[in-house]
DNA sequence: TTTCCGATTGGCT
DNA sequence: GCCAATCGGAAAC
């Protein structure tokens, strides 16, 4: 997809340490186009999860068929279900064999708004992709992404140069385990963080 | 094969 | 604020 003003970020992008990475996700754009339909927004909240010393992610336990992809390659995509009934949307990150992830926990509603309304069933924009998995719902991204690559032509980050004044992190969300961990990031302030 | 439980959400008290 | 919904991953048996 061409979008005017912005650029695809290339895979090279991810190929760093996830905590970098999920800092400098902050006012990026995520984008699907799907049924021909462009839908996305800015990125205003993320976690990073780590290997087998971050007891909350999904590597902390070795390799198993689920978490393999994020001992791939950079810039894949990481689709899990959880309470089964939702769908968590994650950038694989960190050179292969390393396992490393970022889960995008929140955008700000700005291409495809109408689309995105009725996938949602909602028409308060507040309530269109404020958590991980309400956006996933929005932008009609579910478990056959898992393990793709982002590609141009369907799921892809974007980038329009625009940096937040202010970036906070603090502990994650919905977590028991790796709590003293402030893998989380998020613009103070925006209301569309969770 | 069985059991436990989760990186959430929305509806109801 | 509380809690049900509903599935599959991972570990125990």
């Amino acid at each position: 997809m061409e979008i005017a003003g912005f650029n695809i970020i290339k895979s090279c992008f991810f190929k760093r340490p996830t905590l970098i990475v999920a800092r400098d996700l902050i006012d990026k754009y995520l984008i699907t186009n799907r049924e021909e339909i462009i839908c996305g927004g800015r990125i205003v909240e993320v976690e990073a999860y780590t290997g087998i010393d971050d007891k909350a992610s999904h590597a902390s336990v070795g390799i198993t068929k689920r978490n393999k992809i994020m001992y791939d390659c950079p810039g894949y995509i990481y689709v899990y279900m959880i309470y089964g009934i939702h769908y968590c949307f994650n950038v694989v990150t960190e050179k292969k064999n390393i396992p490393g992830a970022v889960l995008i926990r929140a955008i700000e509603p700005e291409l495809g708004i109408k689309a995105m309304k009725t996938r949602r069933k909602r028409n308060n924009l507040l309530e269109l992709t404020s958590g991980p998995a309400k956006l996933t719902q929005a932008l009609s991204i579910d478990i056959s992404d898992n393990n793709e690559k982002l590609s141009e032509k369907d799921i892809c980050i974007m980038d329009d140069g625009r940096k937040s004044r202010k970036i906070s992190c603090g502990s994650r969300i919905g977590i028991t385990k790796s709590r003293h961990l402030n893998y989380r990031f998020y613009v103070k302030g925006n209301k569309y963080v969770s």
